[in-house]
DNA sequence: GTCTATACATCGATAGAC
DNA sequence: GTCTATCGATGTATAGAC
């Protein structure tokens, strides 16, 4: 076999391993890892089963490998919180800024909503991913942010990893119990109430 | 029939329910809710599979009946905010010790993250069920919590709700991220440094 | 490498005896 | 009411042709 035609089969073998992925990922965000099968995978990817298993080994394999695909590339754009696009405006500007980034992306894009699901709901039967996701997701914005309020000491900010926890986490609960729990129908709160809030909270006025 | 006789049928049908709703609610919480069978809630249960059948319908009455006690009895005490216990306290005690026993009765109960986790698992498949949840458990707190800002106006609180939801959401997402995503091993953070900070925030120190 | 066809277990749900 | 036995559909995974 002449080393063009290697590179096309290898290519088109590539190829079907990211349709695969892509029709996977369509499928466990949408029914969970038990609630999907390899037969409405495969549909979904457009080859048979056996090229499904051939490519992936089995269901659990290709489960880990859909995850760690979003994680790592897919929700690395949503959670990206770069200092850089914040400089020249104030502590107050960046933190509502990052603030509003996140509840904006997770409130539009249903990929965020039906991820966090499927981490959280299978965090007790597939605990690596939990942990991949606090490695690859969690971890960097927790300390990214941790840092900025570490480079700004005249916000005189006591604790600042535990304040970007109680930042985050309450971003994090507005986007769950609202958007995802369905809660904005029931007990219904601006974002904008929730973000002035919270910086107000974290950036003290001088004048007291 | 006898009356007696009657009642005897009837409370043995009543025990075979709650054997029922019992061990459906082992299997559920372990497993989630395709991942469950009604061969195994049986076997859990000791009854027939047929008999699980004729109380519940099936299975997804099953799981709503499994969901709703869950919300509505067994839970119920482990996110019991009675400030009534707190009287006499001051209002950094009050809110310590609510964000203390939150987190402790989060952290020993391997039930309340199971549910939590099924339950924003299954939040976009099972919306009335996430509804139940934001109605019977988290609601109740927010509002109790929010009352309890509004009764003390010293502490010149703007935005009752609004810090609430940040109290709250950063109590969830610690335990979230700590416990149920084993974000200790990766990332630990003392729950203390946390609670102490929060509190901090939200009750402004009189010399400043 | 990728397909069709199939093996074998388990699924939700029910029929019929008692 | 509760059981055993069973139905048809669907599950994961693989064998064998090409």
């Amino acid at each position: 076999m002449s080393k063009t035609k290697q590179n096309l089969e290898r290519s088109k073998s590539a190829e079907k391993s990211r349709a695969i992925l892509k029709g996977a990922m369509e499928e466990f965000l949408k029914h969970g890892y038990a609630g999907s099968s390899m037969d409405k995978v495969a549909k979904a990817s457009g080859v048979s089963k056996a090229t499904v298993y051939s490519h992936f080994g089995d269901k659990e394999s290709l489960f880990n490998a859909v995850i760690h695909d979003l994680a790592q590339d897919r929700l690395k754009a949503s959670i990206d919180v770069q200092q850089s696009q914040f400089s020249g405006q104030s502590p107050r500007e960046v933190l509502s800024a990052i603030a509003t980034k996140m509840i904006t992306n997770a409130t539009q894009d249903s990929v965020v909503q039906d991820f966090m699901r499927i981490i959280i709901g299978e965090s007790g039967r597939f605990p690596e991913l939990a942990k991949a996701y606090v490695n690859n997701l969690a971890k960097p914005v927790i300390e990214t942010s941790t840092q900025y309020l570490k480079d700004h000491p005249e916000l005189e900010i006591k604790d600042p990893e535990a304040t970007v926890r109680i930042m985050i986490g309450s971003l994090v609960y507005f986007i769950v119990l609202q958007e995802m729990m369905h809660g904005k129908d029931i007990m219904p709160l601006e974002s904008d109430r929730l973000i002035n809030t919270l910086v107000n909270l974290i950036i003290k006025d001088q004048d007291c």
